[in-house]
DNA sequence: TTAGTATATCACCGGCAGGTGACACCGTGT
DNA sequence: ACACGGTGTCACCTGCCGGTGATATACTAA
């Protein structure tokens, strides 16, 4: 039994990562995955059977969002909810600003459905959000609305200064915006939590 | 001197705007296009030049935005200026629902730059906000900072609602959601320009 | 009528896409 | 020595793509 087959279907989904990272969503192909792999684009249909099923591959075998877990014990008990929410989302974004592939697959995701995207999707859904709203963590239904929201609004913002198109200037790659975006949103995030419960 | 020319002209674009509108940016392409508007792909080249012309020549015909001159007098002038910024972003946010272009134009901006989609950009941008900017209507610079974040957020959930993608079941296309958003992002926004402005 | 110009049609090219069949290589178990 | 299955290479097909030249069909101006 020769095992270079693992060695192959590794070079293959290396190869698919490259490509998508280096020449985004729309030159993903299977001559372009092959081409990038050096390895004949035969080989993909036998280890994968299609090109759906490598990026279903692909998508099982990557990690997009790995970030929940340690980020959640990194926050203090005592935190006021706020805080919380706040916290949750600037570090989320500053993931997916420190990773490209998320970038490309985050604007895949909403010109086309495949494994990939759909998978990919998913991952960020849970990863962000879901796990505070589920665990209870934020009891508050609007406050969940609004994290998301927020959260959303500089998930657009980093895919469009990805382009140097930034929106009304607010290009999220240069740290004194950032720096200022964070500012407002915190502040935001207390004014709004205060007015909701006005007695505290 | 015959007329014709125009009337196939309009035809292109047309169909230029069809093929967008029904099979999504990356269906794009000189052959498709023709085919679409039911006439020879050389016309393409004459009238246009290439495919960035017609593209060009498309983003210069069309209104993308045409909400805001109206939307302005529409406010009653004493309204103050959180109600204000949240009407505007979620009237611009309506807009772009309404208009499946407008979304498929929203997503390819963020994959590709072409003189269609930087020039979709520049009007959305104007629509928007930077007229309100511009013209000292809302003078808070972090307000206007907030504003295009939620309005960016909105967007970015309209255009994942559109293939049925809720992010964290915030389905902006169903009417009960998208109630309950239009009121949280209200409160937020009446509750941080308070907390700025605490004396008034 | 005739010459010229704008308009539209057609055929064709090279290139690359997705996909498949045939075959060569090689380690292994019999 | 042999057959066999896992592995990889190659050639080939069809179809669509962007792009171009030659040519037919008007309409116009002299």
């Amino acid at each position: 039994m020769n095992k270079n087959s693992e060695k192959t279907k590794y070079r293959i989904l290396k190869g698919l990562e490259e490509l998508i990272t280096r020449e985004g969503f729309t030159g993903v192909g299977v001559n372009a995955v092959a081409r990038e792999a050096g390895v004949d684009k035969v080989l993909i249909y036998r280890y994968f059977g299609s090109m759906e099923g490598l990026l279903r591959a692909f998508a099982d075998e990557k990690e997009f969002c790995p970030l929940v877990a340690g980020l959640l014990n990194d926050i203090p008990e005592e935190a006021p909810l706020y805080e919380v929410a706040t916290r949750i989302v600037l570090e989320h974004v500053r993931a997916l600003q420190n990773s490209p592939l998320a970038q490309e697959l985050a604007c895949w995701e909403l010109s086309e459905q495949n494994p990939l995207t759909v998978l990919f999707g998913k991952e960020m859904e849970n990863g962000a959000m879901k796990a505070l709203a589920d665990r209870g963590i934020i009891p508050d239904e609007d406050v969940i609305t609004l994290s998301v929201i927020v959260l959303c609004g500089l998930q657009y913002l980093v895919l469009r200064s990805r382009n140097n198109n930034p929106m009304m200037d607010i290009d999220y790659s240069k740290p004194e915006t950032r720096e200022k975006v964070e500012r407002v949103i915190a502040a935001m995030m207390k004014a709004f939590f205060k007015s909701r419960e006005p007695l505290k």
